[in-house]
DNA sequence: TTGATTTTGGTAATCCATTCTCAATAAGGA
DNA sequence: TCCTTATTGAGAATGGATTACCAAAATCAA
């Protein structure tokens, strides 16, 4: 059976607690606020367990190590802060993007990167 | 002084040719359609050295390898065939993007991937 | 508490894209 | 054509993220 370790919580608290999309290497220094000692041999299979029983989701970004992020949000997009490098969720779409598409073509996803400066890093 | 190499021209001629973002593997493979000898170095090293004289550009894509595409193309956005891998630019830019940015967001540059199937394979 | 079993942490191993090395080849000015 | 020098191709080497391994520690049902 599985069980419920210090460390799982701790990884699943850093998700609820930030309430953004974190790299294995935010996560790992999340959880180490409450669990200093632990690795990232942890974190990678814990963030694979949490995959797999659909608790996160994994989002794959430009140039950059995936995120993980909470399963079953709504619709929404990522903002990537230049200065500090953090992601965060907006909800929301812009509109018309059926219009870009060609004849021919078939769309059936999109993916939205917004990029620029978060509050935290504001001058 | 830089010489100008049939490598160096087979892999400039697959830009012009397909006139789409490329990874370095078809860069490779359309290269080889002319000089079936040329190897991965040449093509890493040439793509480098395009990039830097501002000839090409170099794309990040969610989960995958880097594309490069001719550098200098107006505002464009990336379309991406599930079915067999090869991205497409499509021009125009969906309105309302400003609008999903919270309040205290500096809002710089955004980056849209489309999904779907493209026309070579539609059923 | 005990004890079977899961989980952990540290480190070695793996994977893979990209870069380096270097002898052989090719470009192009003289 | 010759000769200097840039470029190439093959394979080894590198770097960074992720995974495998395994002895020690932790979980939890009885």
């Amino acid at each position: 059976m599985q069980r419920n370790t210090v460390q799982r919580q701790a990884i699943r608290d850093a998700f609820t607690s930030t309430g953004r999309p974190l790299t294995p290497q935010e996560v790992h220094e999340l959880a180490q606020e409450s669990q200093p000692s632990i690795g990232m041999a942890t974190v990678y299979r814990t963030l694979k367990a949490l995959v797999e029983e659909k608790w996160l989701i994994v989002l794959e970004v430009p140039g950059e190590p995936p995120r993980y992020e909470r399963a079953g949000l709504d619709h929404h997009h990522h903002f990537s802060c230049r200065k500090c490098g953090k992601m965060y969720d907006f909800h929301g779409c812009p509109t018309g993007i059926a219009n870009l598409v060609p004849e021919g073509f078939k769309l059936e996803d999109h993916e939205l990167f917004l990029y620029g400066t978060c509050p935290d890093c504001a001058a």
